[in-house]
DNA sequence: AGGAAAACTGAAATAAAATTCGGATTTTGC
DNA sequence: GCAAAATCCGAATTTTATTTCAGTTTTCCT
């Protein structure tokens, strides 16, 4: 159902509330924004859009508006951006963030509870891969299964590489000719495994 | 500063409820949560949280909590995926959308108000340009540049191509050798400029 | 060991917010 | 043209939320 152009004004002004606090208008703040002599005319202005079906309210509830597309929009997790993975992560210590990467949970596939993070690829070494330089890769932390893409530590610095597993050896793999593959996986420190990739538009393609 | 376990829990409560809901929980909400006997222990934990920075609130507004890092945390577009962009689009009539793909501003780059919207790749025409099967593109509605990567509308189809326009006759061009490349881009109706593109989890690289 | 912060209980006071009632005037869609 | 919807006013009422005060117990730090 079409919104008049009133209704639109209202729905905009508590969006872009709601996005810049985080918080949603009370109905006398939405009064006073918009020069009202009587709530009513804010109360009256919900229920409209609560009937067009624009927005959802909890009866007696503070600042319960709801956006009725919010309901079918994924949850958004923040993984934090690492540029490098400090040696003896795992243990206790966080590492700095270069910042933080927001992707939807379901798109990447990530489980909320795992303490999913991202790392900025250096390097063509997964070329072959279709990951390229300037890359966020996203990662996850679990057991890496044959075939999977994981960042391991080698040499105090963390690389991607392909983890494979055929037999019982398991090693890892540079996915760029150039590059020396077969690295033993044993004693190797694997810090997370590949679930997905965000490129951004600051680079040429 | 550090946060305590039990503080963890609870911001880590906040987050996801207002992530979810878009509505910030209220002290009691926090209380029945958690199965304290009194508000005064939600109170303080609040009290506490915000000592430490983690949040930030306004005195005597209701679920008026801010999150601290609110402010540097880049804004989320939602961008609506298209399997398809009918022929006769940029017209009037709105495709129909297969889901919604969050990103961040950041990460893409994307300006806010021009109407992102992103495309799900089929084939694996543009393998060269690292761009597989299955990604989602997110693109841009601008006039395109030489060697962007733009969707354009090829006998009722959409697909990815790169723009080339090195003296005066710009042309489209496959990044696969396999297929044809130079297509003259005359009369051809380009509907997006490529600006990201996310990886998810549900395929095998 | 001793003190401070953390993590609670219980009850009561105060402020904020939603809701309701009874209207008035102006648009807008058949 | 006319009824329904939209856009308001003003005041009173009910409910929700925050805040405060006075404690208890546990944990952590030096």
């Amino acid at each position: 159902m079409k919104l008049t152009q009133r209704q639109q004004e209202i729905l905009d002004y508590l969006q872009s509330e709601h996005r810049r606090t985080g918080i949603m208008p009370s109905t006398r703040e939405i009064q006073s924004h918009f020069g009202f002599a009587s709530q009513t005319a804010a109360v009256s202005h919900l229920r409209a859009l609560e009937k067009k079906g624009a927005i959802t309210r909890r009866e007696h509830k503070a600042r319960s508006v709801m956006f009725a597309d919010a309901a079918d929009r994924e949850p958004i997790v923040d993984v934090p951006i690492y540029g490098a993975i400090p040696a003896g992560y795992g243990d206790d210590s966080t590492p700095v963030a270069d910042g933080t990467l927001s992707v939807d949970v379901r798109s990447m596939g990530i489980d909320e509870k795992s303490k999913a993070y991202a790392l900025k690829v250096r390097g063509d070494s997964m070329i072959e891969a279709h990951i390229l330089d300037g890359d966020h890769v996203v990662l996850e932390y679990r057991e890496p299964r044959d075939q999977d893409i994981v960042a391991a530590l080698i040499d105090g610095e963390t690389t991607l590489k392909r983890f494979i597993q055929n037999n019982r050896k398991p090693f890892l793999k540079a996915e760029n000719p150039e590059y020396p593959d077969l690295i033993p996986a044993q004693e190797l420190l694997i810090q997370g495994v590949m679930v997905g990739l965000v490129r951004g538009a600051a680079r040429r393609w």
